[in-house]
DNA sequence: GTCCCTATACTCGGATAGCAAGTGTCCGAGTATAGGCGG
DNA sequence: CCGCCTATACTCGGACACTTGCTATCCGAGTATAGGGAC
C-alpha cells in the first residue's frame, strides 16, 4: 500500500478541523505533516479527482473538504489513491495447462478467486465504517488540549500571512 | 499482491488431491497449471519455510502437502507467499512537522492506524475462515466431472513416467 | 472619492527522472534410485 | 541367486539479471488579489 494513503488520510483529517470557509494549500498541509511537498500534491490530486477534495487556484486558493466529514470514509479515500482495483487479480489459470478447461465450461470465478474477494469485501467493509468525523472525534480526546492548541494557532498564523499584503 | 499468492493456492489444492503419499515436483505443477517453473518454484519455497508444504529432494521426490488439507487456511499461504507484514505502514508522521509530539506524549497508536489495522485484521479473519480442505471441496462439485477426470488421469501418468526406468 | 485596469504572486495540474521491489531465470548441492558387479 | 557398490538422473535451494510500478520532482496554465491610475 501506498505512503500516500496515509498521507492524504491525515491530511483530510486537518481539513475537517479547519475553520469554516477556510482552505489550505497543499504545501502547508506537506509542511505540516513534514512530507515532501510535491508529492503529497499528486496524491491530493487524485483524492481532487475523485471527489474527496475540492481545490481552487490562485491566492487564498487550496484545498478543502468536498463533503462533510462525516460523508468520507477511509474506503474511498484508499480506492483513491491507491488505485480501485482488487489487490489479488484473478489470472484465470485454470484455463491454462495441459487439462485447462474453455471459459464457457465454468459457469462461476473459480472458488479461490471468490474467497479471496469476499475477504477483499470485508476490508472494504470495516474502512468504509471510519470516516473522518470519527477520526477527528477520537483525536480530540486523545491528543492532549496543549498540541491541538498549537495546531489550531498553527492554522491561524497560516491564515493571518496568507491575508497580509504580498508587497 | 503478488501473483505467486494465487499459484501457490492452486498447487496447495492440487497437492490436497494427490493420492496418499504420493508428491509432485514444482516443474510438474508448474506444467499443470501454465506457469513459469522456476518462479514457482521460489514462491514454493517461501511455502515449505513456512511449513505449509514439505519438499522432499531426489528422485520420486517434490513437493507435499505438510498438514492435512483442513489445516491450511488462505491466510496462512499469503502470509508466507507475500510476507508478514501489513499492507499499512504508520510512518508517525504525527511526530514530525512543526508541531509533532515526542512519542512519550501518545499511550496509543494514532486512530487513522488502529482503524486500518482493524480493516487488515477483518481481512485475516475472512481468509483464515476458508481452507483448503472447503476448496477441493468446492471444486468437486463445481468442476465438470470429466475434467475432473482428466486432471486425475493425468497425474496417474507423471506418476507412472516417475516409476518408469531412467534407462 | 470611486471605479477600472494592470501587474503580481500564488495556486493547482500534468509531464518528467530515479529507484526499489517484485518478476523471472539460472546453476550448484544433495539424495534416492537403478543397474552392474562380486561373492 | 543374493547383497553391495557405484554411477546416474532427478529433486530442491539459493544466488543472479531484468522490468514494472511506486517515489519524488519540476515547470507551465490559470486565477483572485493588491496597488496604481484615470475620471
Amino acid at each position: 500500500m501506498s505512503d500516500g494513503v496515509e498521507w492524504v488520510i491525515h491530511s483530510c483529517t486537518v481539513l475537517a478541523a479547519l475553520p469554516d470557509g477556510q482552505a489550505l494549500p497543499a504545501a502547508k498541509l506537506a509542511e505540516f505533516h513534514g512530507v515532501p511537498p510535491a508529492y503529497l500534491a499528486k496524491h491530493l490530486q487524485a483524492a481532487a479527482a475523485a471527489g474527496i477534495v475540492r481545490s481552487e487556484p490562485g491566492p487564498r486558493g487550496g484545498y478543502r473538504l468536498a463533503r462533510p466529514p462525516a460523508q468520507v470514509n477511509l474506503l474511498d479515500i484508499t480506492l483513491a489513491v491507491d488505485g480501485d482495483g482488487t489487490a489479488f487479480r484473478c489470472t484465470e489459470i485454470r484455463q491454462k495447462g495441459p487439462i485447462g478447461a474453455p471459459a464457457s465450461i465454468y459457469r462461476r470465478p473459480c472458488s479461490i478467486a471468490r474467497a479471496m474477494w469476499r475477504a477483499e469485501d470485508a476490508w472494504r467493509a470495516e474502512l468504509a465504517a471510519t470516516t473522518i468525523a470519527d477520526l477527528l472525534g477520537d483525536l480530540l480526546v486523545s491528543v492532549p488540549a496543549q498540541v491541538l492548541q498549537a495546531g489550531a494557532e498553527w492554522v491561524r498564523a497560516v491564515e493571518i500571512n496568507r491575508r497580509r499584503a504580498p508587497s
